[in-house]
RNA sequence: GGGGGUUUAGCUCAGCUGGGAGAGCAUCUGCCUUACAAGCAGGAGGUCAUAGGUUCGAGCCCUAUAGCCCCCACCA
């Protein structure tokens, strides 16, 4: 007995797990240097291990794991590298949160308390993603999991930062940067998130030196005027132009500041005069430099104020001291007015505190040189990315960067291998601990307290990986990967990292193809976050579903490079999917018994079966071109549609009556069947993993593999030459679908076995057995009066007992009329002089040929109503 | 302010180098036909956002306009 023949309903709880064990104890996953394949490799992007999986990360390794199982069918030596990361500044954030519900902070317990709480985390949170990835089928190499802090990638970190320190690529400097006064780091300008804030603008009242009057100042920031050293003006603006060069009083505090003319000022915004505190503005600290300007701190780097203002203000928070200046100026009469204002502030990516600009000192890497390779590969299409569209973004971001600050005062991530000697200030770059100064021979060395941004060493991951620094053998046969895949979100914060160090470590792209996909929003299409509760767990989905039918629900609608709606709409339709392949498989199953399986190569077949298999090869091809240019989704709803349609609703329809002829017939039926089917199965694989596989194996196709994941698809062209013969089934199925509807239209129901009558001919004697059994008649041959279906292989009369003449003529001038308009269409086309001249040979061969078969319809429909009158 | 995307059936989306508007879901009608009611057969439903243009021919190419979405830069 065949095995899926006694299977009751689709259930993949009962399966999947058993199946991932027999693929890992089989060691499928595994990939090897192998000189007679080909590589494919695909680095997977490590997610953060701030916290498990989400439905995202499911679309993406999706993707990939998809593209993993088909190259390695297609007999590629198919690497999938897995890893996580620590994510520095994000996963410090959580373990901030995590002490501060014990009651403590990271400054209590220390750094190496700290640093084990770490480990912990990044255990815990590692394992409990990659549970969640094997759940859903993933094929990846687990044997070479990696993490972005273990030893081989914090080696290779440390090593780089040190190669590009003495080339002068890394440097130390004094900036303007982005101060989290919660994380109390600087993070770089993609950590910054500005969303629109309700705010007020302040009109402050600045008084003269020398008593001759007041100047109103604008300012969204009243506290930070403690550190202004100048009022700017426009050069330009005549209003001002008399008092350039007067001092001004800083209000509260009396010191006097000079009024400046600089061009950064607009004339139209706000009083067109603008107070300059170069030490918390960006564009005032520009404007300071311009002008020697002083740069007073009055803001301290945990957000409070610090002692230059004065006793009555310093030690209060920013909010504080604002809420405490404005207090004083009104005090004071210097506040003219307060204006609602709405303008855009600048928030921390991780812990949504409104970032300061603040003068810090710390580590960059200078850009100018590295982008120009990484820009270049694009444009030369040594790297691809799909689709096209986003190399804009991917140049725009390069074209237009700024030294990327790297350092971070946190305790999380690769401390900077920089140590310091403070006797004679010899700055040293070691991956070991330096005790004694190379250059003093002094022991008060220290090393630099700073962590690194975990991009750097994301930005290294394709390379670390494999094995850099040292030449390994997987580099040199891995690298560069195949395809990069992942959300535009970061494309340009790390795809363009890992191109240009990637070229700058290893000298060549670290993927030759990058596959940029969307979001997965919900069924509104709105973003899945916690605020809205409307994220989904995968894992959820896999325990009343199965694996399969999440990877096809968020899989099959997806068009590359868009955001993708995820919906229980789709998940039930992805299982009624898998549930009609599981019921194909029952089906062929159930007629398997006794029946040794033919060499369909070698035997006649008939049109039918002809067609089935050209078909085939067909959709084969489709699926493949699609895949190969990574248009996945489509590639999946092509052989979705080819399953339900062509297979399901049609090749298995037309092939029961053999199945329940004689035997000869049935062995060649089923043999077609099953080949086809193995294919499907085959081509289906990539996709929904674990409901194949456990077909496959209960299923006995005739040259089977131990598994499906490591069997081969059939050769796509041996049945091309059937093209002629497939097109013989096409009109049957023609006459089939036109027969059914025409009992409907005549009043029969569909499941009422009605009478008809047709002229004897090869075609409908070959196929009387289909025709009657799927149409639902019976078929006499003869010439009879009545109701005429007139079709491409025939007329068909509808036997009836009462011959209503009026309906007939009423059919029949209906169909003339449609007829008539195709004839119509026609003509037109073929008579236009300039259709001809230009349109392609092909068409108008098309064209011509339906003209004549449409004139032919119509003469006989004509015939048969010239007869009834 | 700059750039990109998108607009096709009630909903979610396909639609190839221009050559008769498609699928799934939902809906309606009839069926439990021995693989499947998580099913089968059939139907209804579109000025392809709007206005121009190119072309023998435009959902597709060009130009404007409008709505929605995203990215980048950000003026106190």
């Amino acid at each position: 007995m065949q095995k899926m023949t006694n299977e009751g309903s689709y259930t993949p709880q009962n399966f999947e797990d058993e199946i991932y064990k027999i693929w890992e104890d089989k060691g499928y996953f595994k990939a090897r240097v192998n000189k007679d394949k080909k590589p494919f490799t695909i680095v997977m992007p490590p997610p953060n291990v701030t916290s498990k999986a989400h439905i995202g990360h499911a679309l993406d390794m999706t993707l990939q794991d998809i593209l993993i199982r088909y190259k390695r069918m297609k007999g590629y030596e198919s690497l999938w590298l897995p890893g996580t990361d620590h994510a520095a500044l994000a996963t410090e954030h959580k373990i901030v949160e995590k002490l501060a519900n014990e009651g403590k902070t990271k400054e209590m317990i220390g750094r190496d308390a700290f640093d084990k709480e770490a480990w912990d985390w990044y255990n815990y949170f590692g394992g409990a993603i990659i549970d969640q990835f094997k759940k859903m089928g993933f094929s990846a190499d687990w044997d070479r999991y990696r993490f972005t802090m273990d030893e081989k990638s914090t080696n290779a970190v440390l090593e780089a930062f040190i190669r590009l320190y003495n080339k002068g690529y890394i440097y130390r400097g004094t900036r303007e940067t982005n101060w989290c006064v919660h994380c109390k780091s600087v993070v770089s300008d993609d950590e910054v998130v500005y969303s629109d804030e309700q705010g007020s603008m302040w009109h402050i009242k600045y008084k003269f030196v020398d008593g001759s009057g007041e100047i109103i100042v604008a300012t969204t920031r009243p506290e930070t005027l403690f550190g202004d050293t100048a009022v700017a003006v426009n050069p330009d603006d005549e209003r001002y132009k008399a008092i350039v060069g007067k001092k001004v009083f800083v209000p509260i505090i009396n010191r006097e500041i000079p009024i400046i003319a600089d061009n950064y000022v607009e004339k139209e915004f706000g009083t067109g005069m603008v107070k300059i505190t170069p030490a918390h503005d960006p564009n005032d600290y520009e404007v300071g430099k311009r002008h020697n300007l002083d740069v007073i701190e009055v803001i301290s780097k945990s957000g409070v104020m610090t002692d230059v203002v004065g006793d009555k203000f310093k030690g209060l928070s920013i909010l504080d001291a604002r809420k405490a200046t404005v207090e004083e100026l009104k005090k004071l009469n210097l506040l003219e007015k307060i204006e609602p204002y709405t303008h855009s502030v600048g928030h921390c990516e991780r812990c949504k505190t409104s970032i300061e600009p603040m003068i810090t000192e710390q580590w960059f890497v200078k850009m100018s040189e590295l982008v120009k390779p990484a820009i270049k590969c694009v444009e030369d299409g040594t790297l691809k990315i799909y689709p096209k569209r986003f190399e804009k973004n991917y140049f725009h971001w390069l074209r237009n960067i700024r030294d990327w600050c790297i350092s971070r005062q946190i305790w999380t991530g690769h401390r900077i291998p920089i140590y310091y000697c403070k006797d004679c200030k010899n700055v040293m770059a070691s991956k070991t601990n330096v005790s004694v100064c190379e250059k003093c021979r002094s022991t008060n060395v220290y090393q630099d307290p700073d962590v690194l941004d975990t991009w750097f060493s994301s930005a290294l991951w394709p390379v670390t990986t494999l094995g850099w620094p040292e030449k390994t053998p997987d580099l040199e046969y891995f690298y560069p990967t195949t395809v990069l895949v992942t959300g535009f979100d970061i494309l340009t914060q790390w795809v363009t990292k890992m191109v240009y160090m990637g070229i700058e470590s290893n000298a060549n792209v670290p993927f030759t193809n990058c596959l940029i996909h969307g979001l997965v929003r919900d069924a509104q299409g709105r973003k899945m976050s916690k605020s809205l509760g409307n994220g989904i767990d995968p894992l959820d989905i896999i325990k009343d579903y199965g694996a399969d039918t999440l990877r096809v629900a968020l899989i099959k609608d997806m068009s590359m490079g868009m955001d993708t709606r995820f919906s229980s709409n789709k998940v039930d339709d992805a299982r009624s999917f898998i549930n009609k392949v599981w019921n194909v498989s029952k089906f062929i199953s159930s007629h398997l018994d006794g029946v040794e399986l033919l060499d369909i190569s070698k035997v006649e077949l008939n049109d039918v079966q002809k067609w089935i298999l050209f078909k085939l090869d067909e959709i084969t091809e489709t699926v493949m071109k699609n895949i190969d240019k990574f248009d996945i989704g489509v590639a999946l709803s092509n052989i979705v549609s080819f399953t339900l349609d062509t297979l399901s609703d049609w090749a298995i329809e037309l092939a029961k009556p053999s199945i329940f002829a004689g035997f000869e017939e049935k062995q060649k039926m089923i043999s077609v069947l099953m080949y086809a089917f193995e294919q499907v199965l085959k081509l289906l694989h990539p996709f929904i993993p674990y409901v194949t596989e456990y077909i496959y194996s209960r299923m006995d196709f005739m040259q089977k593999s131990e598994s499906i994941m490591v069997s081969e698809y059939s050769d796509t062209s041996a049945f091309k030459k059937f093209k002629k013969d497939a097109e013989k089934t096409e009109e049957l199925i023609n006459l089939i679908t036109m027969l059914r509807k025409f009992k409907l239209d005549n009043g029969k129901k569909p499941s009422e076995k009605v009478d008809f009558v047709t002229a004897e001919s090869e075609f409908v004697k070959q196929h009387k057995a289909v025709i009657e059994k799927l149409a639902i008649i019976n078929l006499g041959f003869g010439s009879v009066q009545g109701k005429t279906l007139v079709t491409g292989v025939g007329e068909f009369v509808l036997v009836e007992e009462e011959v209503d003449k009026e309906k007939q003529i009423e059919i029949l001038q209906r169909d003339i009329e449609k007829v008539q308009f195709e004839i119509d269409r026609s003509n037109k086309m073929l008579s236009n002089e300039n259709f001809m001249a230009k349109a392609p040979a092909s068409l108008v061969e098309t064209e011509k040929a339906k003209l004549e078969k449409n004139k032919n319809m119509l003469a006989s429909l004509n015939e048969k109503l010239e007869s009834l009158k």
